[in-house]
DNA sequence: TATGCTGGTCGAAACGTTTTAGTCAAAAGC
DNA sequence: GCTTTTGACTAAAACGTTTCGACCAGCATA
């Protein structure tokens, strides 16, 4: 109720108003004896800044909004906490918004971040939006993609290369005497499961394969457990089991491990495994999950540290598209 | 950069600014021609209210403040889906911490939540800072503890009931045909970790067993896989093998059935094994999980619309503490 | 002694809304 | 036909900061 206003402290300071905005804001160009004489004052009152006063006057909030396409999903789970430990570090709080990969759903976001004047924005791009953050841009809210690579150099990006994972999975599942591959993914459409799979196909014409031949693709709508499971349930019962199976991420691979184990089909004996993203749950699982791991905290991380170092050194600030790069985990599915 | 003022808007559309305020505030106040004219112009000129501004005058803003303990777990990021669902449709943003159980970190976000003039803050406590969530409601900010029962009535809380829920797990294992049963926990100073000791002690008691005698607990320092494999192969070194394992979460109890699959120890045949959360991994694990299921996703929603029902209605809010009940789910770990 | 600096502080004008009291014309009540 | 009421709108005063020019004392320079 009570809420103490800069007034009060300065009253009870004995200076006045802008000089308690300096010592929050500067405070070295305030003589010792007047900042400790106010910070005590605050201390006493136990004044609390008023951020939609501050960042109305200032111009600029606290605040960056995030926008992620499946909360639920430990991928994104990962990149929420490397983008809050940083925000939190740097004093800025984050702004959550869950798209599910709903395009409307996401636009509805970016209103909320742009009517809260959040200094900035992070996104996973559900798709379709992109002339919208173009708009923000121009609202003068700096905007960073977020496992996206960019397209233009005006604008940062993070993300990790998904040619190069595939790519990284397949020559393991190849090297490890696999002939026929399945690939089960999502809908194509999503940038990252056609990468994977182009770096797939690279790497089995690399070692001399027809891509034809070599891989089937398994394309299924949704990319959790249930969907990897019934894709396990359809290879079986149509009788093609191929020799290795490449799931887009670790979620199919958890469903389609099971699914195999479920028919009596022993893994990595009779057929190999290969999942996507390393969660934390495919080293849990029963038989442990060969993965290609993503920096996904990091992710998170530099993806802030570029936002925030576009917007309080604009001038200096050079555009980066950061492309990290992806890690093949061994475990006991491909061993 | 270029920021379209209400006033702008005003302008355009031939009024004052004071109407445009009321076609955005209450659209019902003002004459149909004249709000389509101003609409128009807010349109036209791609308006978007200052909400920096607008709590500032208005003395609140449209934001809730959730820090939750863990953002990695699975079960908050499930009660967080849930908060931004009902949030976002009723227009709030929400704004995101991460305690990590760290009691200053928790202490830092609710000062955050401070500075930004929250409406409300959604909490499950990491303890320790409840004196700090008095402070907050005496500055007008509302509460609501998130799995966590409130010990007064003067606040809503939301929450699950554990002590049922541990009755529930070692009621089956015990119509399973469990005899000793160990309860691999975390520290018993996490409240539901110690009100699930407490469910199943009770249950034991219930079927006429001494609880000192059929129940070994085994604390662990974390509640993840790793916790729970390193448990298993305590259990396995010392010999000491029960017939039955329950795991104060899911995480624990799939490092548990990695670490007994592992070493030979058939489950449910050797060993039965029960979690708690049902989390979307239980069900995907090779042996896929029994579980008590708690309704985490609706605990968001819940405390939410309790959360704004306080903050929209002051007087006819009544404070509820609501509490849940868990569910349990049989899978093939305990059939 | 006059002049220019400098470090420290002050006062007041913003920032973009919301809200309250007030204006004014037209409709309604008697 | 006069007052009241109503409906639609306006003008201006807040809300709590930040920032900018002004100010002033003290000190160095000339």
């Amino acid at each position: 109720m009570s809420s103490v206003s800069i007034k009060e402290v300065a009253a009870r300071a004995g200076v006045s108003p802008g000089t308690v905005s300096n010592v929050l804001n500067r405070p070295e160009k305030v003589a010792e004896s007047t900042r400790s004489r106010v910070e005590k004052a605050i201390r006493d009152l136990g004044f609390v800044r008023h951020g939609s006063a501050s960042s109305l006057r200032a111009g600029h909030s606290r605040t960056v909004g995030l926008s992620v396409i499946d909360i639920g999903n430990p991928f994104f789970t990962d990149v929420a906490a490397g983008v809050e430990e940083v925000a939190s570090e740097r004093g800025y709080a984050v702004i959550l918004g869950n798209s599910s990969g709903d395009r409307l759903k996401e636009e509805r976001n970016l209103l909320v971040f742009a009517e809260q004047r959040v200094r900035g924005v992070l996104i996973t791009p559900a798709g379709g939006n992109l002339a919208k953050l173009d708009q923000l841009r121009e609202r003068g809210i700096n905007v960073v993609l977020v496992d996206h690579p960019a397209e233009r150099a005006d604008q940062c990006s993070v993300a990790v290369n998904d040619i190069t994972g595939g790519s990284l999975a397949v020559s393991h599942l190849l090297a490890a005497g696999a002939g026929r591959i399945a690939y089960v993914t999502g809908p194509l459409t999503i940038r990252q499961c056609a990468d994977r799979l182009t770096g797939a196909e690279r790497a089995l014409a690399a070692a001399g394969r027809d891509p034809g031949q070599a891989l089937e693709e398994v394309a299924m709508s949704a990319m959790n457990a249930r969907s990897g499971q019934q894709a396990a349930e359809k290879l079986i019962a149509e009788g093609r089991l191929p020799d290795a199976v490449f799931c887009a991420n670790d979620l199919l691979a958890l469903g389609m491990l099971r699914g195999l184990l479920h028919a009596g089909v022993r893994v990595p004996q009779d057929v190999l495994l290969i999942g996507y993203d390393d969660i934390d749950f495919a080293s849990a699982s029963a038989v442990s999950l060969t993965s290609i791991r993503q920096p996904t905290h990091r992710l998170g991380r530099v993806a802030t540290e570029l936002l925030l170092d576009e917007c309080d050194n604009p001038e200096s600030h050079a555009h980066q598209q950061v492309m990290f790069q992806p890690e093949l985990i061994v475990r006991e599915s491909t061993h």
